[in-house]
DNA sequence: ATTTTTGTTGATTGACGAGTCAATAAAAAA
DNA sequence: TTTTTTATTGACTCGTCAATCAACAAAAAT
């Protein structure tokens, strides 16, 4: 009894399934039968809409990204100064959201895939960029020459210690963490040379 | 024709093989009958010596931790004062050697193994906590109060750092890496307060 | 009304891979 | 010298899984 339509709605499923699963397994170990089922089909129409395997793990790892990319733009358009801007880029990458399970499998595996897959690192290459830009420009109007220096130290910490805490024994606070990274902005701006 | 005491000779040819192999394939996805293979054996033997696939994958895990361990306590037996000694630590874990092929997908897959499995939770956990320690023992006789925090952003950020390098098109320069680090804890230990 | 497009699956293929086992051989111990 | 221990592998089992295909059904277009 086939309803029109389906193709979008049958993708978003396979897309939520396909991290939900990635989150349960911990890896890519993932059957497209276990996807299926979970969206509720065949791994048969799995295959007819997405064609294999890595291009549905690439969709899963595209929609990580865009919902990364919406709460940060969500958190910016709260912030008035160029310091309080950079402030919630920081925060937005600790929010509760990016320490669930399926989101922290997401991000390590999509650093494993990377290596290979040429669009897992194009991919990673637009987070990357993007993180940075957003740094660069708010930064800019703080401490113009030094901008460039302060939005790697900051990238990079984002990085760093989320991948400590979300592997960390300890349920992860995200706002220790995030407090952490604002320290080390302080350090960095209240620096005058 | 069986000479003796082939035991570690073979495990050590397959922890060498496992490494290479998981380097070249950037994942896990790797057959016991290909590392047996590049080992020079068959896979049988592989089985009789590790027991199993996840077995050799923690032996190799295993190797390259004290392989960096290894670089650390020497660039540390180099270095004279407390902040040399931080100095070299810092460049230790952005050495060359570090940024091959097979090291950086040694570590990937290991961050991805760490959900799932303990042995390797628990081996990343001694990682952490040495760095930390290390860093530590020597920021106290600098900044003793404030050296747990900067020890910390120190960390996170030779994590962080590493992973954009690891990861970035271009070829990987430990040494601007380096010197990030350095700057970013030079600032830290620059504030009086 | 019939042809085309869209949705859907069960069944199948073809390949691969982890782990086991029986068998073989040489060294060492008894 | 017989027995045990250590080294070693080819062959096999059992399972899994990605991808394909033929076939069926309903809506839309002609």
């Amino acid at each position: 009894m086939p309803k029109l339509g389906m193709e979008p709605i049958r993708r978003a499923a396979l897309v939520e399934a396909t991290i939900h699963e990635i989150g349960a397994a911990g890896s890519l170990d993932v059957t497209v039968s276990q996807i299926a089922k979970r969206a509720g089909m065949s791994s048969a129409l799995a295959h007819h809409y997405f064609g294999g395997k890595e291009q549905i793990f690439l969709a899963a790892m595209r929609h990580t990204l865009t919902v990364y990319a919406a709460e940060v733009r969500g958190a910016l358009a709260m912030a008035e100064t160029p310091f309080e801007r950079t402030e919630a880029i920081i925060r937005a990458g600790f929010s509760q959201s990016n320490f669930r399970r399926e989101v922290i499998a997401a991000w390590l595996n999509f650093y494993v895939l990377a290596q290979t897959s040429s669009e897992a690192r194009r991919l990673l290459t637009i987070y990357q960029r993007r993180l940075n830009a957003n740094l660069l420009f708010n930064l800019r109007q703080i401490a113009p020459d030094r901008a460039p220096k302060i939005a790697e130290i900051v990238a990079g910490l984002i990085d760093g210690i989320y991948l400590r805490e979300a592997l960390a024994n300890h349920d992860s606070d995200g706002n220790s963490a995030s407090q952490l990274v604002i320290h080390a902005l302080q350090r960095e701006l209240d620096a005058t040379e």
